[in-house]
DNA sequence: CGTGTTATTGACCAACATCAAACTTAGTGG
DNA sequence: CCACTAAGTTTGATGTTGGTCAATAACACG
């Protein structure tokens, strides 16, 4: 199967799971084969809330995606970032209620995938079960991280490690250059995601571009010293566990 | 097959999956047939340290068990707490590198269960493999809790959520009673748990004994007003996704 | 007993929060 | 194409939670 046959939908799929595991001919064919439904999401609208229940999973094909939770207390917590490629509520094919929600951050496209075909998938390509097991393992590898940041890392290493971690997963997936990478996030999300306020976040950033680590052009934030960075956020990124990083990081 | 004739070692890992999900008479036996090889590991030993490649799964028969990472500027960020009947580094069967270190907080007895059993079983077993994952799922639901607590909420609802969830595992697993639990962790573990020093989670400790929500003798806790206590740490069970949560809870 | 670990207390300090206002930017409709 | 608006960013002044350092007290255990 030439892959430009493909559909580009079924592509970023296939793209992706091959950032954490190797597909073969037959694996790729089958994905290929997935049913999908195209749906629009406004920015700032959730895609799946806490306490649903969905019959299908969400493929990210454009667009950012966080999930978080609001506490009584009126905060939030975002505990990931989600690219194209991604399926962020995997989880709901073995946890049947929602803890948390999805939310996109920027307008986004995704797919509706059925639960019944990526379970039969997984049932009949073992090869994909794993991959689907390593996706989820890979997200607790990264909430694991995130705690480790916000328990243990003062506001300057956080943010730097965020940075490294969106750049590293969105460039491994072709998703960026080398001179860096859109986050398209305010500095409020940013906050929400480093257990910080939108105002220390701004000072720290302050911070990061004066020690010219940094460049920020509107909400483009530019790479300028990349070893730089990931000395900043102690960032390491064995937790991705990516099959192939690409050399240099 | 009565459990009286089931090994209380593989009756541990039965009864931990029937908190989380639904065997049949052939799963129970299934399990029970797993080669085991049992363990001593002294209080404050690794269980399985950062960067290892395990060929079994640990499963703990007795004692209690953290999962922890060190960084590098020397802190410390415990991830979770594990009881009997728990497998911590259930995520070795697809992630061959650990990523983090798992250690015996107290004297603790485990069985080592090769990957090649484990394996073998889920493969056999569509019921057991979706108990695997929702483990695992339950797992990362436990990781976004304690980030969302770490990076929101003031250090007296983190440790009083703590303690809740603890005892709700702990009592869920039958290992606990309606007063209380032993808690065997010592107060600068628990700072390590939720991003505190151990200074001032003694004193927060202080707060909430004035307020009559637990009383400790040495290291046993006894929860005086568990609604308050769930109130004081806006608990909410929902993420441990228990199949039979015990009435009151 | 003595020794090492853990808990407790006190004095002081720093990172980050809070509150509030001004400034910038990107849309939007006329 | 400009004025208007809303959202996001930046700045300043001030407050508080929780950290740091250090000493003492309470245990646990051989």
């Amino acid at each position: 199967m030439s892959t430009a046959q493909v559909s580009p939908h079924h592509l970023r799929l296939i793209r992706k799971l091959e950032t954490i595991a190797t597909l073969g001919e037959e694996e790729r064919r089958a994905i290929d084969a997935l049913p999908m439904i195209l749906k629009d999401v406004a920015e700032n609208a959730d895609i799946v809330s806490d306490g649903d229940t969905p019959q299908d999973c969400s493929l990210i094909l454009d667009g950012f995606v966080a999930r978080y939770q609001l506490l009584e207390s009126g905060g939030r917590q975002i505990f990931s970032i989600h690219l194209p490629g991604d399926i962020p509520d995997l989880q709901t094919l073995h946890l049947k209620v929602m803890d948390h929600s999805v939310i996109a951050l920027t307008p986004t496209r995704i797919a509706l995938v059925p639960h019944t075909a990526l379970l039969d998938l997984a049932q009949r390509y073992p090869v994909i079960a794993h991959a689907f097991f390593r996706d989820i393992l890979i997200d607790a590898a990264v909430f694991r991280t995130w705690l480790a940041n916000v328990g243990r890392k003062p506001a300057r290493q956080r943010i730097a490690h965020l940075i490294c971690e969106v750049y590293v997963r969105a460039r491994t997936l072709g998703l960026a250059g080398e001179g860096g990478l859109d986050l398209p996030i305010t500095q409020a999300e940013l906050g929400d995601c480093l257990g910080l306020t939108s105002v220390h976040v701004n000072r720290t950033l302050q911070e990061l571009r004066r020690d010219n680590l940094i460049a920020s052009e509107g909400r483009r934030i530019r790479i300028r010293d990349w070893q730089g960075l990931q000395l900043a956020g102690e960032f390491d990124p064995t937790y991705l566990h990516l099959v192939r990083p690409w050399p240099g990081i």
